[in-house]
Formats: structure tokens, C-alpha cells, sequence
DNA sequence: GCGCCTTTGAAGACC
DNA sequence: GGTCTTCAAAGGCGC
């Protein structure tokens, strides 16, 4: 029933989310990419300010009022696409009657709609600046333009990422609002992810070494693109090693920020475009991981092409395992995940300009 | 046509 | 509690 095209509760959960937003005050959060639009919410995008505090996850078709628009429900969720991963949802008829039915079949369970994860402060960053970068780079690869992203993330002042994970929070919690009894482990399993090393006869090693294209290597100088590239490029090719700047006690004040941030730290041995240093214990050229270009990723023996950097062992021997995005490096270990965590981290703005690689080592306490 | 690549962050799973 | 894994977006490319 379109009667329920506007359900109060709706409304005001969006309201009360997002509008206190102060983002996109100068610009346009969310630039309309060539494709057009897709919105997060559109059942929530009521008017032109609203949709633009958004990030955009729904095609054009969804945005603009729907024939059939709007589920039963009245709560078409953007993350919601049809059983298959990454479908437009056309023919949505939304996510609220895969919760209606408490035991889905098997059956009920493939034509359950696709609730999205809500898209984090970087994916939203993502988001909006990927056609600015393809158009300022003519790069089309996304590997690509995300890894640019990836190093003008971290180059955005507090002030512009607190935007993007307040965004973000926002999101997370309308999600939560319109999904009460939604996980992300509901989406597990869907995507057919890459396999993992899981081969029986797969040998710890043999897993980095893909048949397929490693990745694409983006020239920096080639492009005006993003200068940050030769940055990261002296940060992580230069003599001090990650393992160097894993030694560094780092961020004294950080003490709340360290929880469960993923460390990352890419390094970019010439020509390839990372590889993964494992310092449990062991240097990281010796052995497994970074001793040939083969962009070989020792991590964890089931880590995956991204597994989380992880600082354990003795608490004094750091393992890194997870590509490390250059810039990410310092992002990561001195910046709050959150802007919750802004007021430490403010303090620690100028050691986080200053003092580019340096690691949050656990101390055992 | 599916999956990988690549990025960061959130959250679930696992130990 | 700490670590690991998966997924979210995106589009070219390999198989």
C-alpha cells in the first residue's frame, strides 16, 4: 500500500539521524557519479536536501518514486537487493518479510532479499569521490582508484573523515533501525568470496601466488593523480622498515583508540603492488613473505588478501599480516577509528603529521 | 558470468 | 579479549 509510503517512525528515525548532520556544508556530500544516483534509503529520500545527506547506494530508478515502489513494509532499504549479490533491486519487495517469516525455508532463504551491510565512513568516502578520481586520472580500474582513495583517506584532515564516520554512525544506526534483526552474518556466505587456502594441497605459501593479474599498479607520476603515491613510496621503501617503525611504541596518548584498529601497512616493493610483511619473529625478508616480488603474502596461513595486521608474539614482536596501505600506516595506528575518539586524537594531530609510520605496539599489561 | 583485485571499517566468528 | 574473516562499492580483467 503506498498509504505507507511514509511511515512516521520512519521519517523521524531519519530525521533524528541525519539531518543534525553537519555534512556536506560547503559541498555536495554525495555528487551524482554519470550512472546516476543510488541511494541509501530511498524510501527516506523525501526531498532533495534529505537524499543528499545520504550516501547513495540505489540506482535512479529507486530514488525517484517507484510504481510499486515502496515494500509493504514501506521500508525499502537500499541495501536491499535481491538474493543474488550486487542486483538492483527491481522487482524489490523488501527485506521486511524475509524477517516476517521466522523459519524461512531453504528455498525462502535464496528469495530473501539481500540486506547490505551499511557502508562504512570509507566506503562512503568512496562513494563520492571514485568519479572524481577516475575523471581526474582516466583510471577506470577501481583496484586502482581505490588504492588512490585509500591514500587520500588518510590524507583528509580530522575534521573532513569525522564527517564520513559520522556518516557513517548514521547509517549504522538507521540500519539497525529499519533492520532490528539484521547481522552482517546474514550476509556471510553470499558472495561467493575468493577461495581461501583451504586447498588441501594448497601449501602455506603457494596462496599468494595468484594466477590472476596481482593487481593494478597505478602509476603516480604518470598522473597528477595523487602525489601521495611518492610519499608512501619514500614512507615504505624507505629504509625504515616497517619493522622499524612496528618498534615504535608510538601514540603514548592513544591508549582508547588502540582497540581492535585494523593495522594495515602496504608496502610497495618496486613494481609490485604490496606485499605482506610478517614480523613474527622473523624479518621480514626472511622467509615466507616478502623475499621475492612474488607478492607473497605469508600472514596468517588462512589470511586472505587482506588479513588484519595483528600485533602479538611476545608483545615486543609485531605481526604485521595485513597489506599495509602506505598512508594507511599512520591512519591507522594514531588516528582514532571514530570520531568519537576525536578529542584524543586531536592531541594527537601533530604527532600524526610529524611522525607518519609508527605503530600502536600492544604492551602486555 | 563469476570471481579477483584494491581500499578501510564494522562486525561476526573463532580461539 | 584478541585475532581473524567476511562484506560493503566499484569496474576492469582473467578464466
Amino acid at each position: 500500500m503506498s498509504a505507507e509510503f511514509e511511515p512516521p517512525h520512519t521519517l523521524s528515525i531519519f530525521l533524528s539521524l541525519c539531518l543534525p548532520l553537519s555534512l556536506r556544508q560547503g559541498q555536495p556530500m554525495y555528487s551524482i557519479p554519470p550512472g546516476g544516483f543510488r541511494h541509501p534509503y530511498p524510501a527516506l529520500a523525501m526531498n532533495a536536501s534529505m537524499s543528499s545527506l545520504v550516501s547513495s547506494r540505489f540506482s535512479p530508478h529507486m530514488v525517484s518514486p517507484p510504481p510499486h515502489g515502496l515494500h509493504q513494509t514501506g521500508i525499502p532499504h537500499p541495501a536491499i537487493v535481491s538474493s543474488g549479490i550486487k542486483q538492483e533491486p527491481s522487482d524489490m519487495s523488501p527485506s521486511m518479510h524475509a524477517r516476517k517469516s521466522p523459519v524461512p525455508s531453504k528455498k525462502e532463504e535464496d528469495k530473501r532479499p539481500h540486506i547490505k551491510k551499511p557502508l562504512n565512513a570509507f566506503m562512503l568516502y568512496m562513494k563520492e569521490m571514485r568519479a572524481k578520481v577516475v575523471a581526474e586520472c582516466t583510471l577506470k580500474e577501481s583496484a586502482a582508484i581505490n588504492q588512490i582513495l585509500g591514500r587520500r583517506w588518510h590524507s583528509l584532515s580530522r575534521e573532513e573523515q569525522a564527517k564520513y564516520y559520522e556518516l557513517a554512525r548514521k547509517e549504522r544506526q538507521l540500519h539497525s533501525q529499519l533492520y532490528p534483526g539484521w547481522s552482517a552474518r546474514d550476509n556471510y556466505g553470499k558472495r561467493k568470496k575468493r577461495k581461501r587456502d583451504n586447498k588441501p594441497d594448497s601449501k602455506p605459501e603457494d596462496f599468494s601466488i595468484r594466477s590472476k593479474k596481482q593487481c593494478v599498479q597505478y602509476l603516480p607520476s604518470e598522473k597528477m593523480c595523487d602525489s601521495p603515491a611518492s610519499s608512501h613510496s619514500s614512507m615504505l621503501d624507505s629504509p625504515a622498515t616497517p619493522s622499524a617503525s612496528l618498534a615504535s611504541p608510538a601514540a603514548p596518548a592513544a591508549t582508547h583508540s588502540e582497540q581492535a584498529q585494523p593495522l594495515s601497512l602496504t608496502t610497495k616493493p618496486e613494481g609490485r603492488m604490496h606485499h605482506h610483511y610478517s614480523l613474527a619473529g622473523k624479518a621480514p625478508g626472511s622467509s615466507s613473505s616478502s623475499s621475492s616480488s612474488s607478492s607473497s603474502s605469508s600472514s596468517s596461513s588462512s589470511s586472505s588478501s587482506h588479513s588484519h595486521l595483528s600485533i602479538h608474539g611476545s608483545h615486543s614482536t609485531p605481526i604485521l599480516s595485513r597489506p599495509i596501505p602506505f598512508a594507511s600506516l599512520h591512519h591507522s595506528m594514531l588516528s582514532p577509528p571514530s570520531p568519537y575518539h576525536q578529542a584524543a586524537l586531536h592531541s594527537h594531530h601533530a604527532l600524526f603529521q610529524s611522525q607518519p609510520l609508527s605503530l600502536v605496539t600492544k604492551h602486555n599489561n
